[in-house]
DNA sequence: TGTAAATATTTAATGCTATTAAGTATATCA
DNA sequence: TGATATACTTAATAGCATTAAATATTTACA
């Protein structure tokens, strides 16, 4: 074996898998409560209309949020049914499609913002400001190298401080 | 605002959520391949059966991985037609319905692990061994407070060293 | 200029999963 | 024995992932 199971590297990868899916579950049912009404896909997507200002290019969008075009129509057909996102075409190149998240958009995202982090609060209350600060650095370290920033304004995602 | 944007809480719900979304998704295509040919729910089945010696309830498994009975279900009928597990029911009560992972499932699994060891270390190598332990803890600790160890054998999920 | 190729997106078809409600079989309890 | 609870499956609906084909528009080239 080159690498037995209690090998850090292994643990580390587990966590981050299990974290995924534990995170990605709870989070699709806070989602799902009646008051916010959307799926994970659909948050995401919004979740990036609102860091672009302005309008975004369908293909851009799809590349950002890691989903297919033909898997984002759908996603931005239902964000439209609830008035949540604006689409349209521009005159410089008619083949492309544009979207832009609405006020009603951007306010409901703030919402479940709000709502995710007490949700959080409870998982990261057990854990030191410092420590807290050095898991900040790490997450953004490992983003970094899975190639994706967090489109946090515009300067690089995780600065060391 | 009690919590402005650049508050560190909100940085690492966000980095948090966002490993989560790519992650899963990068494993997904990954399961996807010809030579795994899984779905996510379908791996993290059959990764809890591994952990469970002998046979294992539906309902702890639904519970296990988060599923509802309804899906879980489904699931194990594809995990079935697949040979990767086995169905019975116990004498001791027949409405019970009761999963055990083959070798083949149980081989399939350390192929996948392998895999992923693989494409995650692009992303770990970036980070020094000391820091990967100090992550490994603190990601230990966000699962813990998530309710959730990581079944890894018998002893607590993350001891502090 | 006119036509072929490239680009951007949507549509269609299939499969899997999530959710809810209803159905079936077995066990328990009074 | 009969009502109720338990364990699970089935059925119906909706959303997303993937693939291939279709549509519309732009670009390129001859």
């Amino acid at each position: 074996m080159t690498t037995p199971a209690d090998d850090p590297f292994m643990q580390i990868e587990r966590a981050i898998l299990q974290l995924g899916w534990l995170g990605q579950r709870q989070f699709m049912q806070l989602l799902a409560e009646e008051r916010f009404d959307l799926t994970v896909p659909q948050y995401y997507t919004l979740l990036h209309l609102s860091y672009c200002s302005g309008m975004c290019k369908m293909s851009d969008l799809a590349r950002a949020t890691s989903q297919s075009a033909a898997s984002l129509t759908g996603v931005v057909d239902r964000l439209l049914e609830k008035h949540l996102v604006e689409r349209g075409r521009p005159d410089d190149d008619r083949r492309q499609v544009v979207v832009a998240a609405t006020e009603r958009g951007r306010i409901l995202l703030t919402r479940i913002e709000r709502a995710r982090h007490e949700a959080m609060q409870t998982t990261l209350a057990h854990i030191s400001p410092t420590e807290l600060q050095e898991l900040r650095r790490l997450l953004g370290a490992m983003l970094d190298a899975m190639g994706n920033a967090l489109h946090q304004a515009d300067r690089s995602a995780f600065p060391e401080r």
